[in-house]
DNA sequence: GGACCGGGTTGATTTGCGTCAACGCCGCAT
DNA sequence: ATGCGGCGTTGACGCAAATCAACCCGGTCC
């Protein structure tokens, strides 16, 4: 009874969204802990939303109901100032995992920037899954281990580097197809999360473009020119 | 057999350092995850150290062959740029857990700002510690995304707060006797920790007891005066 | 005692980045 | 076609914090 239930309801999310085994993300996300005969049970605790550009799906301080798994697009991760000063502490792509905190509230806000589609599951429910499969449990210590060092590395940024150094870092750090960096993000969220204003990034792209370290065919592309010198320059060497 | 070599094993721990069960550090510690009957196994695991104040004893890049456990003193965790720049990421005091890199190396380096005592566990023996004590994972991801929480914090005030707002948040996170803020670190590292320059933070300093915000008797000691003043002032309330 | 040294404070000056402002580009709606 | 609003760039100017420098204080080692 109790098995044909947890069937049933798997049935019901493969046809409500893609299922788990044909996700686009699986491979590349914390899911990939799972093996191919329990992904039905995943299935059926996950949630697939499509979410539209601009829209933000967490709210900072809300009650944190659920954890969410990016299998499209890209969001930015924010914390806010009451005076509308705003820090964007991520972006959180394809296979990223939102939501881990374990505080009853979310810390941070979340905004899609490029239409999404996201997995989402109960807080609660995905507990009882965490007890069933401590691969997964290992799996997100894992990521949660990753993610703590890239915030230290970003510490490092926001409190000791130069706007250029900021600007080198972010482009080496971002740069994944050949030397061509895609910026789904306007100059507004870059500059929130180097901790700088627009006009300083615009001016300081315009100087990499001087130095030939850049080229920038279109305001959301750039394509890295000279990579070792800027990967010298994000490293802080003079 | 084996249980009993176990057994021998735990019996020699705890004659060359404190055994778990009386640690002083368990109850704050990830180490509350582990029964009583299950310490012993723990504390065959465990090397006691005690190192001197001003002693670095994790090196940045250096492999990552060890945890560690804080039982008493206070380490800064620091990140350097070749030209000596240095970012603060954290203090670890007593209960507080280092070394949770996945990555083969540190991203950090560690020093003892005070005469410490530390718990050290090779890694690899960790992972069959792992294995074992499901509820001590559990316990390490709620401590990992306890800190992601409060490195996001941080990036808020490093790319976002003004040098006095960074000064108040930093005494009223630390402020845990009452109205009594110990400072067992340098100004040198409350600027490295802070993003900001030893005589900025010796100028706010001055200029926060002067709006009869806090009191100085002493260096390394801080009176909170008007805590709710404080308090607006780092959470960015003009 | 006194020379020395590391840590801390305070003052004068500089500077990197922020602020304010104008303008260009492009997509879109009427 | 034309006006409009969001986004990005560029220039002039201002300011918060960095830099440079002098000095104080309390240990500690001769």
């Amino acid at each position: 009874m109790a098995a044909f239930s947890v069937r049933a309801r798997a049935v019901d999310a493969a046809a409500a969204i893609e299922p788990c085994g044909h996700c686009g993300a699986r491979t590349r996300s914390v899911c990939n802990a799972i093996e191919a005969p329990d992904l039905a049970r995943l299935a059926a605790l996950a949630h697939g939303l499509t979410i539209p550009a601009g829209r933000q799906f967490i709210e900072e301080g809300d009650a944190a109901e659920h954890f969410f798994n990016v299998t499209a697009g890209t969001a930015k991760l924010f914390k806010m100032l009451p005076d509308g000063r705003r820090q964007i502490t991520g972006f959180a792509g394809v296979g990223d995992f939102l939501g881990l905190a374990v505080s009853a509230t979310y810390a941070f806000g979340a905004e899609a920037i490029e239409p999404m589609r996201i997995c989402r599951f109960s807080r609660s429910r995905l507990k009882t899954l965490l007890a069933d499969f401590p691969a997964l449990e290992r799996r997100l210590l894992e990521v949660a281990a990753n993610e703590l060092v890239m915030a230290q590395e970003q510490m490092l940024l926001l409190g000791r580097k130069t706007a250029r150094e900021r600007l080198a870092s972010f482009l080496i750090a971002r740069q994944s197809h050949g030397d061509a960096v895609r910026l789904p993000m306007t100059r507004s969220d870059i500059a929130d999360y180097l901790g700088l204003t627009i006009e300083t990034v615009s001016r300081t792209l315009t100087w990499l473009r001087g130095q030939r370290l850049i080229e920038i065919p279109a305001a959301a592309e750039i394509v890295i020119r000279d990579r070792p010198a800027l990967e010298r320059l994000a490293a802080g060497l003079r």
